[in-house]
Parts: structure tokens; sequence; C-alpha cells
DNA sequence: GATTAGCACTCAGACAGGGTGAGTGCTAAC
DNA sequence: GTTAGCACTCACCCTGTCTGAGTGCTAATC
């Protein structure tokens, strides 16, 4: 796609993406040809702008008006086009020092990063946490609460909390809640979450459990306690979208809104994003969502070793200015995944 | 405040403002004059109508459009007109069944709720969480992570637990933590989580703990544990609110997006309405709140027993249907305490 | 004295026509 | 292959007109 584009041809798309860009308005062949660089009259550049409009590259809304870039043109301008800067020193810095006051919980930090991410990029900014079943489990503990109530906890390698209020049939006493605990930590501490129910069940056929009540109580017990929850997802920043001069309409408006309302759909996207490594671009209709024309998302993922955790990136008009957005989106993934790391 | 109107005047003032909740048009003579009940001719209800507008209740937009209600007017109407209705039996009956799959977390109660109120009301449901400090100490626990890493558990008495993942300087052994747990308990459980840090830095000044260095140091690691965390508020069916025609043009539909954006405003709001018990009604301008023109809010608290817990409510526009939503704010609010009780 | 009919007046909104300017496609000259 | 020139298109703006809903005022009526 767009090899067959000559270089002058290739110029002038991006000349005519990057005014775009920056305008919001179609733009002319006198514009493109008065541009800096580039020495062709109006005409020639017409001429190879109507070749481009019958690639799928450009589009016009109507007769008298400039030409807008599709999201072909997008697409072949981030692949082929776009040199992607080094991050700008002071953004970077502005990143890091938001991390300054460090050491807070994992929820703190990416809801902090979603803000940031919105900040930085003047554009929205979205986080998914991590699936805490994709975690490895560090430590299950249960607390007798009072009667039979026994808060179940779950604690993450990466510091994630989960808890789980269990009313149990049997009575049990501190010290047998605490030799379950025991137990069940030797069994499944280091294993990923998402394994540790099979193992559960796996352990429950054991010979060596069926015999020993208290075993069997735990385990019933344990699995009471996995449950899968939702995803967690934080998003900052949407007034930014709707400041841009194209959604200046109603109509325009609250179909955004509606993308935003339906995070499940959201969730879905970046979860589709979990299983690439490093900075992935979707333009427009390349989300495969409903409501989502004219927007494009940018996501990395962030890791900590080699498991990948979650999902962050930027939502913004396909008119966005993927050179600085997309160093910024790569450059705070790998700060939170450093930031992961150390806990 | 309007009691200096006459019978009759009540009732054109009623009528009209009834008649704009319907339409969202500003409604003129002849509409009043038509309007079931009333045998007079448009001329007369003008001369009222010229009455009301000098007395604050009416303005109208330009010469030859009809009248609109005032903030004025709607307070007048709910104080003074409104018959609040008893809640719809079907809508009973909705609201009930929503939350027959019991038993699940508190957060989940509350985020439910909002949805409930939004969806049954048509208009954006709220909900404040309890603040974790205004609740009672049920539990609290260490639990070792590894190395010096401690795992600082809190239970309220109502099920919500916080976490917090401490770093001690000392490396305190497992029985170490259960005999610093226990002790704890013993000082703090059943008192309010506000209360305890005065009652730990107190019981720091106590001669035994002086010289028993275990206690003084649970003491401080528990001052660690407690911290003021942010308030918790869920808000769902933003849209329903940009459905409204009033906030069909570009600019009061960014208003609006932005009065929801800050969140803490919100939350400063509902935060006054916890003193205060049962249904409150803030109209438009009666909210303090910027951006907050044209909508107006219902709330109402929910308790445990005598305690009040937080508040939940509806936001809408200030043309909105009072005497369907506040019955329906008043009845779920109940239905949540009640289902905040039994725990 | 309160109510009503009648009338002149106001004003937003819809509609049509003319002018403007940015931009296009085509053709012929360079 | 490139460019100049030209006729053409079409959104947008401005203007003026018309319409209809609604008003305030006044004088007649109950």
């Amino acid at each position: 796609m767009g090899e067959g584009l000559s270089e002058r041809n290739k110029q002038i798309l991006e000349a005519i993406i990057e005014d775009y860009i920056v305008t919001a308005e179609p733009v002319g062949s006198r514009a493109v040809a008065r541009r800096h660089g580039l020495t062709l009259s109006p005409a020639t550049v017409r001429n190879v702008m109507a070749d481009l409009e019958e690639m799928g590259f450009l589009t016009s809304p109507h007769t008298s008006a400039g030409r807008v870039p599709t999201d072909q043109a997008y697409r072949f301008y981030v692949d082929s086009l776009l040199a992607v800067g080094r991050i700008d020193k002071a953004e970077r810095e502005r990143i890091r020092k938001c991390y300054s006051g460090a050491g807070r919980d994992i929820g703190a930090v990416l809801h902090e990063t979603s803000r940031l991410l919105s900040s930085v990029s003047h554009y929205m900014g979205i986080v998914l946490a991590p699936r805490f079943s994709s975690t490895i489990l560090r430590h299950m503990e249960f607390v007798k609460l009072g009667g039979r109530r026994i808060l179940a906890i779950l604690v993450a390698q990466n510091g994630a909390v989960q808890n789980r209020l269990i009313e149990s049939e049997e009575d049990f006493s501190a010290t047998d809640l605490v030799r379950m605990s025991n137990y069940l930590n030797e069994l499944l501490q280091g294993h990923p979450i998402a394994e540790v129910r099979t193992r559960i069940l796996e352990e429950m056929q054991n010979e060596k459990v069926l015999y020993d009540t208290l075993l069997s109580r735990a385990l019933r017990l344990s699995e009471q306690t996995i449950v899968e929850s939702g995803a967690e997802i934080f998003m900052e920043g949407q007034t930014n979208i709707l400041d841009q001069p194209e959604f200046a309409d109603v109509g325009r408006m609250k179909e955004v809104f509606r993308a935003f309302e339906e995070k499940n759909q959201l969730v879905d996207l970046l979860d589709r994003c979990i299983s690439a490594q490093g900075v992935q671009i979707f333009i427009g209709s390349e989300t495969h969502l409903s409501h989502m024309e004219g927007l494009s998302v940018i996501t990395s993922t962030y890791v900590s070793g080699k498991n990948t955790l979650g999902v962050l990136g930027v939502i913004g008009p396909t008119r966005m200015g993927y050179g600085k957005v997309i160093p910024i989106v790569d450059y705070t993934a790998k700060l939170v995944s450093r930031l992961l790391e150390d806990e």
C-alpha cells in the first residue's frame, strides 16, 4: 500500500497531512505549493492531489473545498512518512517529576498516569490496570472478623490487593485460619493467579487432602476467594477532545461522549493491545468500535520483567500530532514499567 | 417568598412550570389559557404573567417568546406547589429487583445504585461512598509479606476494607505482628476511625507503653496505616443529560461536561448534604457551583442505624420532573440503607 | 373592579437571492 | 512533465422579506 508513490507524491501527501493536523481545515493546492520546501505550482499539486484522491488517500468534503486525509492516509503517514522524534527534554522532565512523590500504591500511580498522559499530550489519557488474575500470587490470608465472617485477602506480586468478605459455613478458629493460610501459601505462592483455580481443583483430588478435613476446607474456602474481577480503567482529560474543532457540533460531540461512556468497549480494545508489545496505533475505523470515527488511539504496554501488566495510551482525533504523542506514550510506558519493577 | 400570591396566580405559575417541564419551550399565555382546568382568557393570563415576572418568578428570553420559570420559581414550586407523589409501583419493583442478587461488597452495591438511579430517573445518578474515616473500625491486621514489607488491613463495620503497603524500618516476626494486631484491636476496635489517630497519639503517652517497645512500635506502625483517603464517587448516565434539549448547543454541552469532570466540586456539594437528613434539593444557582447553571441536584442520605453513611441522588436539568424523581431518590436511599444495615 | 376582545407592535426563525472567495478540472502553451 | 490561464463550482456570508407566536395596551364588557 502506497509503495507505488513517487518521492514527490509522498512529499505532497505529507505536506497535506501535516497542514491538516495543525489547521483542521481542508487544505488546498495553493497552500501546499506555497509550503516551504516545495517549489511547485498549484496546478501541479492539483494533478498530484487528484491522483492521491483516486488512490484513496484524500477526500474532499465538497467540490470547491480543499482535500482532507483519509484514515488510509494517516496509516501510510505513521508507517512510512513519520519520523518519530525523540521526546522533548522539557516534557521528559515534566513527566518524570510527576512520579517523584513515589512509593504510593499501584492504583494511585496508574490514576496519576492517566492524568499525566492527558495533560502532556493535550488529548485524553487512558490506562488499563493490570488484570488481577494475570498477576502472580504473593500472599493469601484469612482474617477472622467475628462469627462466621472471614475476610480473605490476596496480595499480588505487584502490590495489588484484593479482598473478599466470605460468610463461611463453618466456624473456624483463628488458629485454624492461620494454618489454612500457611498451607495455601505453600501451595499457591508464586503462581499466576489465573492458574490458581485449576491448581486448587487438582489439589482437591489429592489423597492426602481427601483425608484431611482441614485442608479440604481450606481449599473450598480458597475457591470462594478467587473471583474474576472486572477490568479497571482510568480515563482523564475528556474535555481536551471536546475542544478539538472537528467535534464542535452537537452530533459529533454526543457521539464522542457515547464512545467514552462505553468503557467496556474501550477495555476490549486495550485488551487486544496487551498481546502485542510496544507502541500500537489504531486510526479511526481501525479500532473497529462504534462511535469512534474521527478518533485515533495510541497505546503501549507497560511491563514488569517480561510480564505484560497492562496498557496505557492516548485517545485523540485522527488529526493528531502523532510525532509528538507517540514518544510521549512510549516514554511514559517505560517509566511506569520501571516504577512498578521496583516494587 | 411567594406567600403574597393569590390562589389563581399560584395555579398559573404551576401550569407554566409543569408545561415547561414537559415541553422545554417558553410557554405563552394562550397555552396556559387553553390548559385543562383553567377557564381564563389569554389576556388575563398575560396580566398575571406580567406580575409574576415582576416578582422574579418568570423571565422571557425575548419580547415575543413565552415565559420561562426562574430558579426562584422552581424553588417555590417544590416548596409549596408540588405534591410529592408516592413512588410508582412498577418502579419500586424495578428498583428492588436490582438488588436481588444481593450480598456483594459495598462498592459494587453503590456502583449499581448509581446506575439504577440513572436509568430509573432518566437523568444522571450519583452516589457518594461513605468516607472510610467516618466508619467504625471492626478489625485491624498486619500481614507479613516478606522482608520488611507489611500489608496493613483495616476493616470497617460496614464491610469496607482499606489496605496499605508499609515498608517498616524494623523486621518484625510474624508472631510479633500477630501480637501487635491483637493489642491494637483491643485498643481501637469499635471506635470511629476518625478518632483512631488521636487515640493512638494519646496511647503513646501511656507509661506502660513507653516501657514496652513492642507496643510503641505497634502504635507507630498503626499510625502509618491510617491515611485519609479521597472520597469515592460514582456517576452514571451522563449522556441522559446531554439528550435534554436545553443542552443541545455546543457551548452549554461543554459547560455540563466540565461540571462533571470537576468531581471534587460535586463531592463538596454532596458532603454538604451529609449533615442534613432526608431529601435535599438544590436548584441551579443554589448549588453554588460553577458550570452548574441549568442543573438541579436532588439528594438523600443513606444511613445505617443512626449513622449517616453517605449521599446519593440525581442530577438533572432544573426543568426536571421533581414529582417523580424525589420519591425515587427517597425510596432508593431507604432501600440502600436497609441493605447496608444487614451487613 | 375584574375580565376580555381587539389591535398594534416586537422579534426569532425560516427562506430566498446575490456576492465573495477559495478551490477545482481542463486545456493549451511552455 | 510542468505551468499559466480560465471557466466553473459551491460553501458561506450578508441582506432583506415574510411569517407566526407572543406581547402590552386600551377600551369595551360583565
